[in-house]
RNA sequence: GGGCGCUUAGCUCAGCUGGCGAGAGCACCUCCCUUACAAGGAGGGGGUCGGGGGUUCGAGUCCCUCAGCGCCCACCA
């Protein structure tokens, strides 16, 4: 036996061990000179650094390691970098809070800002400019970016740990405002002031990608609205009445009969007695309510579409911070003298108050018909968000991404499509995604921790701002930050005077950069050279939560930056359930942090629950896995230690393998190979490890009984040179198919026997020939053990009480390949005499020898 | 409203292009401290593969249909 082999091999410290050497020996490191033919390039998604990692990004991060691995045995240079998304909202929270600080992008920077050292919760918080605020931002994500590493160490990721970027670094701030320019040249960025989904609270303007639906207690409100001159007054039903002041129009349906006779007249709105037209337009729906609904500026999304198509006036209440404004909009004249009083009445209050004094109000004057009737209903939300969403009107910056040009859709369609998306059906998602679009890529942000966008904009001599003429930062001076960045041909006196520059206050959405990540980790920037060795990457493993956002911004700002797709493959991860099936949350404490089980059950032990987790597929947190994962790899350090003392100084050279069932586990061996090797280049990681695990069992309950005797020498040289030469064929193929998925204890157990690393060891031969007609004497061998096995199982004796005489009753065609391995069995078995009989079926008769006294 | 996925042993799940006389692990029962492994090993019980219909020599695997669960998308007064 190699002397390297312990005495009591341990999985206990593996991690430090290996993950050290990993390191000292750049196992990892990728080597830059490598053509782009012989690169296999990885776009990791950059974990948010903003909290804590839990056991759902551990999952998918481990699957992406799996494939890495694999691609490098395979001989491929690896590109595995790491990036960290620093960049947006939670980070902005998290260090406000940290630091007690709020931005203020009108500020100007201070170099030797020292933020407060102790911040009280109640002390008002210190303002400061927007590259202080980043700076902050820097500093703090730092720290946990430090212990992310750690743990994806521990875990064992085989990233190159020179190869990291974050999101809000100046390579990242560089690459999303050079492309911003870049689209904006090509007229794919644009501005524009329109009604904005904007939330009241982060008081943001918020992009379509960035919507979810939540249920929400509401009430239909049946509401009348006055004829004029005689007509009949008018019942709408609405769930939001306290929009009523911002009534420009009703709406019902042009074929409506109801209503047909009232299209071109005019009512006038309760409480308010302002006229306003009735109108058909074909989105109004008969069905619902009345049939006729009141059109405000703006209630929902549908209220915008029909404003644009009906060309209608604007009446806005609605404020920024979420209260209705503090005057009435423009009414025209009103037939109500109350109306201003009663509009005092809400101005102020939030919209849930507002509604609440509306209904009161309503039915003081009698214009509430019946009583309100409760519904839940879906209502949009920003995903962050705790408070419905608001239309506000303002000015935005947009890019094209084919919601309006049918052509562009098509195209992005077409590109997803030749996407290689694993599992398939995920291609679903992309469609339907994409089918949606009702709106361009909204990418400002009234917000202070991400990209600026590098320009500025001239200030007229009576001090307006003109939004046509933006000024453009140049290229080799990005990245800039327009707040405190001069523009070209300005000096920074002339900011914010008459006939001087203003900087754009905006960031741009945090997908903006996170869009460009093949860019921004491939050097698109500064580095061509890399770029060109990189670019277009391999892989994209991501959540099937972000494919309308991450996945769908990367393929769209690579179709329109490089004309190609960003990737050739991307693997979707399933989703992370707790045991109970319940969402984990930390009040209900039942959040498991990873590097507890981590330390709990090894890390091999936690990758290979992860690793069982289908592609695509959500996936229960199972301790009971990670049980038989550790099991497994102690197995695979016991197995090896057995193997390499049994097979003394035997080469795995598969020349000397000769005896039958050595040939024959020579050919099982050979069609796992294929199988697993199949199984990866699909990405079926799970696959891979299923089959390898299934043999590897197998080859530790049967072949190794069979063979030790015969191995130890107990027959003729030939015989133990041939079952020496199998086990070292097996244990090395083993230790490779299995690298990938256990890479701390296969790197031990290859290190007692092997030089360098097993993850930088080719993958096992795949052409070696299968004899399937050889492969029959294991089956039929382990079959008869397996009978003995029973049999005194059975008998209730000890496995290594001696069979005084065995009979194996089987069909004569399995009893002449039983015959090729005869002496085995009756070694393994401890069979004095084995006797044969042909039969029909399989059928074992053995006769123990009686228990010692 | 449109679409996708799932439904196999008490639990968590494999079963790829149809051949299965239906599997694994956990849990349960029995036995064994066999000189690789007692946080182990060997053996065992347990399922009308969601319901119904069809194609086929043969269906858990293909087709149709129904039901339940989950998710995605949708202009949701």
């Amino acid at each position: 036996m190699p002397a390297a082999v312990p005495e009591k091999p341990t999985l206990d410290g593996l991690e430090a061990k290996w993950g050290g050497a990993w390191d000292t020996e750049g196992t990892y490191r990728f080597d830059r000179t490598k053509p782009r033919a012989e690169v296999y390039a990885i776009d990791t998604p950059p974990p948010t650094v903003s909290g804590s990692l839990h056991m759902g990004s551990l999952f998918g991060y481990v699957h992406t390691d799996a494939i890495a691995r694999y691609r490098r045995m395979r001989g491929f240079e690896v590109f595995y970098p790491m990036g960290w998304d620093d960049n947006g909202l939670p980070t902005e929270r998290r260090v406000q809070n940290y630091f007690g600080v709020q931005c203020d992008p009108s500020l100007h920077y201070d170099p030797d800002f020292v933020p407060p050292e102790r911040p009280g919760k109640k002390d008002p918080p210190v303002h400061v400019a927007r590259q202080n605020f980043v700076e902050l931002c820097l500093r703090l994500t730092r720290e946990d970016e430090q212990a992310f590493e750690q743990l994806w160490r521990h875990v064992g990721l085989s990233v190159d740990w020179d190869l990291t970027y974050t999101t809000i670094g100046p390579d990242a701030q560089r690459a999303s405002q050079r492309a911003f320019l870049a689209n904006l040249e090509r007229g794919e960025a644009y501005q524009s002031e329109a009604p904005t989904l904007w939330d009241v609270d982060f008081r943001t303007a918020v992009a379509q990608a960035e919507l979810e639906d939540r249920e929400v207690a509401g009430a239909y409100h049946a509401v009348s609205f006055h004829g004029v001159d005689g007509g009949d007054d008018v019942v709408i039903e609405t769930t939001r009445p306290e929009l009523l002041a911002a009534c420009v129009a009703l709406v019902a349906h042009p074929d409506d009969e109801r209503y047909a006779d009232r299209f071109g007249q005019t009512v006038t709105t309760p409480l308010f007695g302002v006229s306003v037209p009735i109108v058909p337009h074909h989105l109004a729906d008969p069905e619902k309510g009345s049939g006729i609904a009141m059109v405000c500026t703006f209630g929902d999304t549908t209220d915008v579409v029909w404003w644009r198509e009906l060309q209608l006036p604007t009446r806005n209440i609605m404020g920024r911070d979420g209260r209705l404004l503090a005057d009435p909009p423009e009414w025209g004249p009103s037939v109500d003298p109350a109306a201003a009083d009663r509009y005092a009445e809400v101005a102020g209050k939030t919209a849930k108050q507002a509604q609440r004094r509306i209904v009161e109000l309503l039915v003081e004057t009698g214009d509430l018909v019946g009583e309100s009737k409760p519904i839940t209903h879906a209502v949009k939300f920003y995903e962050k968000g705790d408070r419905p969403l608001e239309i506000v009107t303002s000015r935005q910056w947009y890019i094209r991404n084919g919601a309006h040009d049918p052509g562009l859709r098509a195209d992005l369609l077409d590109r997803g499509r030749r996407l290689e998306w694993h599992p398939p059906h995920m291609f679903g998602r992309f469609e339907s995604w994409v089918e949606g679009l009702n709106s361009d890529w909204l990418v400002s942000r009234q917000r202070f921790s991400g990209v600026p966008f590098p320009l500025w904009y001239p200030l007229g001599d009576d001090g307006t701002v003109d939004h046509d003429a933006p000024i453009l930062a140049d290229d080799a001076s990005l990245p800039v930050d327009p707040s405190s960045d001069t523009p070209p041909g300005f000096t920074e006196a002339q900011r914010d005077q008459p006939g001087g520059f203003v900087g754009d206050p905006d960031v741009m959405d945090t997908w903006a950069t996170s869009s460009l990540t093949p860019q921004i980790a491939t050097g698109w920037v500064d580095d061509p050279d890399l770029f060109g060795r990189t670019f277009p990457m391999d892989l994209r493993p991501q959540g099937p939560e972000i494919i309308r956002t991450w996945l769908f911004a990367t393929l769209l700002r690579s179709t329109l930056e490089h004309g190609e797709l960003p990737w050739t493959h991307t693997a979707i991860n399933g989703w992370i359930l707790d045991p109970d099936r319940k969402k984990m949350s930390k009040s209900k404490g039942n959040v498991v942090t990873p590097i507890s089980v981590l330390e709990q059950f090894g890390s091999d032990a936690v990758r290979y629950w992860a690793l069982n987790g289908r592609p695509g597929v959500d996936t229960a947190l199972d301790e009971g896995q990670m049980k038989v994962g550790r099991r497994l790899s102690i197995k695979l350090l016991n197995a090896s230690k057995f193997v390499l003392g049994v097979m003394g100084d035997g080469t795995a050279d598969p020349a000397l393998i000769a005896t039958p069932i050595d040939r024959a586990l020579h050919a099982e061996l050979a069609v796992l190979v294929a199988d697993v090797t199949d199984a990866l280049e699909g990405y079926d990681y799970a696959r891979a490890l299923d089959r390898t695990e299934r043999f590897f069992w197998g080859f530790c309950d049967d072949y190794l009984e069979i063979v030790k005797h015969r191995a130890y020498g107990g027959a003729t040289p030939e015989g133990a040179a041939s079952a020496r030469a199998t086990l070292a064929v097996a244990l090395d193929a083993l230790h490779r198919l299995f690298a990938p998925h256990l890479p701390f204890v296969t790197a031990e157990v290859w290190s007692w026997w092997r030089q360098g690393s097993v993850h930088r060891a080719p993958w096992p031969d795949t052409s070696a020939k299968i004899a399937a007609d050889e492969r029959d004497v294991y089956h039929v061998a382990a079959g008869v053990l397996g009978a003995v096995r029973k049999a005194k199982s059975d008998a209730k004796r000890s496995l290594r009480t001696d069979v005084v005489r065995a009979t194996i009753r089987d069909t004569e065609e399995r009893l002449a390949l039983l015959a090729l391995a005869a002496d085995d069995v009756s070694a393994a078995g401890r069979i004095e005499k084995l006797e044969t009989e042909v039969s029909t079926e399989l059928r074992v008769d053995v006769e123990l020898a009686p228990p010692e006294a």
